[in-house]
DNA sequence: CCGATGAATGACAACGTTGTCGAACAGTAA
DNA sequence: TTACTGTTCGACAACGTTGTCATTCATCGG
């Protein structure tokens, strides 16, 4: 490979002076300059980055660890948003997905800490509290759509108590007050603070609280059997003395299979039900007729906020709720 | 940050016998081994990956270029079969995205090699002629999920003549010989071959080929017209006097659309049209009912091709297929 | 014409690591 | 004792940069 000294030795300076071309470094003749130029064009020379890191100490690279967002569909916009904003201070991100698998784990920390990475970005799929793992405090780090209890460091994760209280809101801006809930497994996070939100959201309008129109959607155990759980879950709802109006869906996948599920009941999403649900799935919700009215996770945001808030470094360890934005087609509101 | 110097001044030792100790050199008595670990692990010290960088003139790295491969949902495959295969070498991938930006491809390619990246890979979202950035050929590259005239490179693309050929063929052995198919914009590498796929499925079969039955689902210009343009596509197919009794669809949002659109006509996929389509999307395709029979791409096997294909280092630089995957469920199969 | 000034350039060290070579030392054979 | 072996360890250089300081040279005022 080519170094500064073999373009020294061609443009006939010192190779400090080509040290000083390459940075611009104001010292320097206009002619010495373009000679120096001359021969680093010729020999296709590029700066060493090793050789800069460990002379300046510094490696110019945020690691970050997914757990599986890179594999998830658009949860990869998580990294897109702190691509751009570690690109605009000049620094490149090192990702490195663990798959939720210890060793690996391990091996990814060490390889970032041995790259003398500035900063750590945390990045899980779905919004869970993990088991920090302890060499992230020795760099500045961020948890991005996960927390822990084990530190105190800067956290941004979705606002899921306000996404909860909109999609209920819109649905009662409709003036329903039979609101139907499938909701997620309820160990998730997620589950628990959108059923918060939509009891907000009932209380407030001053609406009481019904047990039987809240139901499960995901399976207990058995992933594959999804859809029977949906099924059941609109069949439940459908059987009860005073139907819901409206339904609030826990993902978009879920309100898919309540627009096929209606058929049953010889019923339409938009004619007889109104329904809201959550992520905004590009592959779903805009096919769906009518369009599915949707909160979408803020996965280009937090990535964003999280690297932005690496720069800023303040001593705010904070966690910052980064809201959902409303995706509003026409599922919500009932045609007549 | 301690360096190899502390570490050998805590041990009471030189600091050769520390890097002795570290790259497990034989030559050193197990005292001192023992010793020099304990410092190590007193002082916590890592091993400066870039200074070991510049000693070995490796970097350890290899560039993975992607115009949107993360943000799409489940190419990110792609690059989790990359990274594993990497991994299992011992290197790890730096990755960036480009975002069909000039500029940004500009400053990513100089960034890698300025890293000394030991190898590039180029992968695009959907199969694609790309306009190969020259400097790629400065160090080993694959391309990935897309191919190029400008130059001889391993390219790893996946096998859409087959795909087309498998996804007919699926419909052909139920005892079908009226089917339709709604293709993607004509413009795109995939659209063609699967045509080309169907066709010679039915050539095989001794069905003779009917245009009247390829229609195109991918509106031309604007990309938000895709719902109506799918329906135009189905309206068309139904309008004929001799029906399709099956459909090959261009994507599973496509098949989406179908399982919906039927309903128009009174009838139903599985009872009255039998399915088959392309891509397997996770939240769609096993989502509907009857669950819906399509061809995976293969991301996940097209990363490890590639990286499996810069370890095994040979002059072969052709053009290999990857296969998709049938994923059998029920659409492809009427039920009486 | 001389010394002072400032601009342009070069010599050298250092960053943290590993390969090469040689030194110190213990043990063994003659 | 000597000579030789092998084991264990350290001194030193080098990788490609950049910061510090010294040197060279032209220019300018007196």
């Amino acid at each position: 490979m080519v170094s500064i000294k073999d373009v020294a030795e061609h443009a006939g300076t010192s190779f400090k002076t080509v040290s000083r071309v390459i940075n611009n470094d104001p010292g320097v003749r206009e002619e010495t300059r373009e000679r120096v130029q001359a021969s680093i064009d010729a020999l296709g020379y590029r700066p060493n980055s090793a050789a800069r890191m460990m002379r300046n100490q510094k490696s110019g690279v945020i690691g970050f660890i997914s757990d599986e967002v890179v594999t998830q569909p658009y949860a990869g916009e998580l990294l897109l948003g702190a691509q751009e904003v570690a690109s605009e201070h000049d620094k490149v991100l090192m990702v490195v997905n663990i798959e939720h698998d210890r060793k690996r784990q391990q091996r990814a920390i060490d390889m970032l800490l041995e790259r003398r990475v500035e900063a750590l970005v945390y990045a899980s799929y779905y919004h869970r509290e993990i088991e920090l793992p302890q060499e992230m405090l020795q760099v500045p780090s961020v948890l991005v759509n996960c927390f822990t209890t084990e530190a105190e460091l800067p956290t941004f994760v979705p606002d899921e108590v306000q996404a909860g209280y909109d999609a209920t809101r819109l649905l009662i801006e409709q003036g329903h007050s039979r609101i139907g809930m499938i909701t997620l497994n309820p160990q998730i996070v997620a589950s628990r603070k959108r059923l918060e939100g939509y009891r907000r959201a009932l209380d407030e309008a001053g609406i009481a609280f019904d047990g039987e129109l809240i139901v499960q959607g995901e399976p207990r155990f058995d992933e594959s059997a999804e859809a029977a759980s949906v099924a059941f879950a609109v069949d439940t709802l459908m059987a009860l003395d005073k139907r819901p109006t409206a339904l609030v869906c826990g993902k978009d996948e879920f309100a898919m299979q309540v627009y096929f599920l209606l058929a049953r009941f010889g019923l339409q999403v938009g004619r007889d039900l109104a329904v809201t649900s959550f992520d905004n799935q590009r592959l779903i919700a805009p096919g769906l007729t009518p369009g599915l009215t949707t909160m979408e996770l803020p996965h280009l945001e937090m990535g964003r906020a999280a690297l932005h808030c690496l720069f800023n470094r303040t001593d705010d360890r904070s966690t910052r709720l980064i809201p959902f934005s409303p995706i509003v087609r026409e599922s919500h509101r009932l045609k007549v």
